[in-house]
DNA sequence: GATACTACTATCCTAAAGGATACCGGTATC
DNA sequence: GATACCGGTATCCTTTAGGATAGTAGTATC
């Protein structure tokens, strides 16, 4: 073992670039956090939606969860609730730009996951037998 | 938009792929989440400890969510649970080569986390005046 | 005039994570 | 024989995420 993972996350080994370090892992897992930050975010990939239409698409959310998701999400600036004048009001959620630099991020997530899933039953597999 | 964040996680646009990448995504998560993975991991990050001495380590641990955490991690094969016979009996904890496989992940997610919270902070500077 | 739709908010409830405290069997030390 | 250390477990409690249900103001439709 050379390159530790305290190597990796913490670039130096002094106590205040790992709490700096492990602070800002956790911010990124806390952003994508909760049971709906992700299918939320895939909802509106493909394009700006209103807030029924978001409700009818993953079905089992309830407004109130929904209500403050979103809020949570325009705060980290992934969305933009637009209101539109019309009768009745229209509103829509929209991803931003900035959004997608989330990108990057998902595909290790997603890669590890993947990986990691296919290794435990793997394990489970050889301890059965 | 031409790569939306649906084409970057789910590669391609069927509904299964999709599912399966968000379940792989929320795996990586699960497993890095709760107050303590982090900061476990790290303290491991130098050698091989022992209950105690980890429990000293992370001071405000309870033995109960100690124990909790390093059979998860365990489980996850992040580290290796060894008991050696000496009178009293010693444990010690280790981390496994696998757990290696987390630095990339953890990387991603420090840079995109140091990232974010610059711009949040920005963002909330330029509100304010 | 009654019903329905939109975009929510309010209130109550449940389950799970995590903390506080106490305890246990075994050994070693004073 | 009393106290202390090790590696935990057991019990109770609090906090938080999230769900269930109901309701609201404004408009439109029958």
């Amino acid at each position: 073992m050379e390159a530790t993972i305290e190597k990796e996350i913490c670039v130096t080994h002094t106590k205040e670039t790992c709490v700096t370090a492990v602070a800002a892992v956790r911010d990124t897992l806390y952003v994508l956090n909760g049971k709906w930050k992700l299918p939320l975010l895939l909802a509106l990939a493909d394009g700006p939606k209103r807030f029924k239409e978001i409700q009818r698409d993953l079905q089992e959310i309830t407004p109130k969860v929904l209500s403050k998701e979103l809020k949570e999400l325009e705060l980290n600036e992934f969305l933009e609730r637009k209101v539109f004048a019309t009768t009745p009001v229209t509103v829509t959620y929209e991803l931003t730009p900035y959004s997608r630099s989330l990108d990057k991020v998902l595909k290790e997530l997603r890669e590890w996951g993947l990986q990691h899933r296919q290794r435990i039953i793997k394990s489970r597999k050889n301890k059965v037998e």
